[in-house]
DNA sequence: CTACTTTTTAAACAAGTGTTTAAATTTTGA
DNA sequence: TCAAAATTTAAACACTTGTTTAAAAAGTAG
């Protein structure tokens, strides 16, 4: 019962690759098979549904971007660099998938908390013990003392919308592509400066 | 050749609502009108076509939440008390209408500049005289010699991403809604602290 | 009241949707 | 080599989509 991975691996391809663009209800089974240079029946023969392949995309992208930020969480750093590679490595990893962001807040909405579940990331972050390293740096005086829910906000707002507006202030400053990746690498400095300053104040 | 505005008022009202929380494709013409309690046809009669409602009802949003922020421009304060109100204000519409910046920012993408130039809102900022104001409080050393645009973004990216990440943040901590209330109304004390100690440093 | 316009309605249209079917093809293992 | 299994295909399924049509209803003005 060996199968052929390479056509599934052609449909997870595309499909990753329009439903990041398009989001579920953006795009059609056709579409993707078109994408991939399969015939429709194909997509459901191997991934039994749209609505399934959909759960196993956005499942894989969420793990991919998870995954590069456990690095940093794992790695034995003091909080204020692993703020700093983290600032970095978002920024990077955003450069290369800008849509991202926009694509896990809008399906992930959509879906209910059991799906969430499913993707059983809370562990990993457990076992980082990155809730223990904040909790000293707190008593240390180290960390500004604010829960972890606005540090993590604080951090990802400052790299994510960034991109997700990308359209929206490309139209209004009327800024092409290479206009804005400049515009970001800059903006990437200020929000380190400022997020350094603010999590982590010098006496 | 007066007509019903009671029967358009309810395809806007019914349009408007279904159109942020589903978004363009996530809805059909039908839904609309079963919403608004009236014949499908009507929809068309009225609006010409679902595309075009739905231009009249994304410009309408772009304005209404545009008309909020100009007022804090146009008045007489230094700059930092316009920021402060200014995310005072982000905060107090976002909690009313948390969907819209995610409407605005998905829709709002796929839509070309020309669209954009119809709804002519850049006129208003340069009649409110915001950029000379800038510029004379970069002079001043008043306000942190960064660009229009990043200054923007730092903003935009803490009063916007909290809203927009609403049902991802709640799922991830497990936060019902009046929780997450609690928790924006601790974040955007933060937030003010945070990009004023950043935009204006004291000496 | 009557002739006329505007509004509303149910029904139909062609096109596109996700999915299934059954036949054709390819691959597999003995 | 050859039957059994897995894969691929074109075609069809029932359903929804945005939009149009033509008749009915409501409203308007002389």
């Amino acid at each position: 019962m060996e199968r052929d991975l390479t056509t599934e691996a052609k449909i997870m391809e595309a499909a990753t690759r329009v439903f990041i663009a398009k989001g579920f209800n953006g795009c059609s089974s056709r579409e993707i098979a078109r994408e991939a240079g399969l015939n429709v029946a194909l997509v459901n023969y191997h991934f039994k549904s749209k609505s399934n392949l959909f759960d196993i995309v956005i499942a894989n992208v969420i793990k991919g971007f998870t995954l590069s930020i456990l690095d940093v969480f794992k790695s034995n750093l003091s909080l204020e660099n692993k703020t700093r590679i983290l600032i970095e490595k978002e920024y990077d990893f955003l450069t290369k998938h800008p849509d991202v962001p926009n694509f896990i807040i809008n399906e992930l909405g959509k879906k209910d908390k059991s799906f969430f579940d499913c993707l059983d990331v809370a562990n990993e972050f457990i076992e980082a013990k990155i809730f223990e390293q904040v909790e000293n740096a707190q008593k240390n005086g180290e960390l500004r003392n604010i829960d972890l829910v606005s540090i993590m906000l604080l951090i990802m707002s400052n790299c994510h919308f960034p991109f997700m507006a990308k359209p929206m202030i490309q139209t209004i400053h009327s800024l092409e592509d290479s206009k804005y990746q400049e515009q970001l690498t800059l903006h990437k400095q200020y929000v380190t400066e400022m997020l350094i300053n603010y999590l982590f104040p010098k006496k």
